[in-house]
DNA sequence: CCATATCTGTTTCAGTTGAAACGAGTTGGC
DNA sequence: GCCAACTCGTTTCAACTGAAACAGATATGG
């Protein structure tokens, strides 16, 4: 294998690809089976567990979802009752979302079962691997964002 | 925000999801634009720039992709004439999937704009800071299998 | 051998995706 | 004020996805 050639398996894209799917999966699998919801649908209970009430906006920005996606999981979890879905007084085009008291112990339940789960993978790093490890990965998105910049 | 609140942006799960997210696309944005192919294609490509023939079975199990996508993905590169499919004389079950030159000429060219690419994005670690993320990587996805084996 | 199980790759099908079109609401310039 | 441009969230649509059913080929074992 020459320097051209290409190894999938220490390629980074690939690899990250590859680890961000399977826990993915992992994840989505619980999340469906403890509480009938999925990736996107936890998500917008996680940024609105830490500011509320938001609209749909507000999560598109916070969470890197396309704002169909946003508003899919948002319908979701209103039908489920979990989040009530309020006209903002001052400007009728913004929602704002906040739980019910139902979607509030929803969040509550799953938080702690969603950083369980990371604990335990992560115990196979010991605390300042993990902090550089995020470091890392901070600096690989900016890199991204400057990449992305230049080329516009 | 107490312990039991959730930063999603401190979140493993959910950080390398988007960072995966953001590189598959800015890849698959490029593939598709000097190329015509996309994502799963271009994996089939890199596996067999490394060995040939192989099975579809063979990429498969190189590629952590499911069947169904080796499937069409494989089928897409024959409709473009890049691959040839032939039965294996000795079990015709398996096919035997090989550049056509059209395809070792394909593949000369993605292989090393992928990995400028690469070394583009990579140009914000030290080469021991990318082998020290690539190793932790190594390690979070051995924790994923013990976990797995573990449940089962 | 024959029946059954297993293996390979394809196809089907129902669900998901995101770009783009859209309708409703708001803002800004004239 | 009013029209054009813009913003917000929903919906449409075509493409993609993967689990499961499938058909054909091969292995197993009685």
């Amino acid at each position: 294998m020459n320097d051209l050639d290409l190894d999938l398996d220490g390629f980074l894209p690939y690899r990250l690809n590859v680890l961000a799917k399977r826990v993915s999966k992992e994840l989505s699998r619980r999340y469906q089976q403890a509480f009938g919801i999925a990736i996107p649908e936890w998500r917008v209970m996680a940024i609105l567990g830490r500011e509320q009430p938001l609209s749909s906006n507000d999560i598109v920005e916070r969470s890197h979802m396309d704002k169909a996606k946003v508003s899919r999981a948002v319908n979701t979890l209103v039908g489920l009752g979990h989040l009530s879905r309020d006209v903002h007084p001052g400007d009728q085009r913004l929602l704002r979302l906040s739980f019910t008291p139902s979607g509030r112990s929803l969040y509550q339940r799953i938080a702690p079962l969603a950083l369980e789960w990371e604990a335990q993978w992560l115990t196979c790093l010991q605390p300042d691997e993990l902090a550089h490890y995020k470091a890392l990965c901070d600096r690989l998105e900016q890199q991204l964002d400057d990449m992305g910049a230049e080329e516009a």
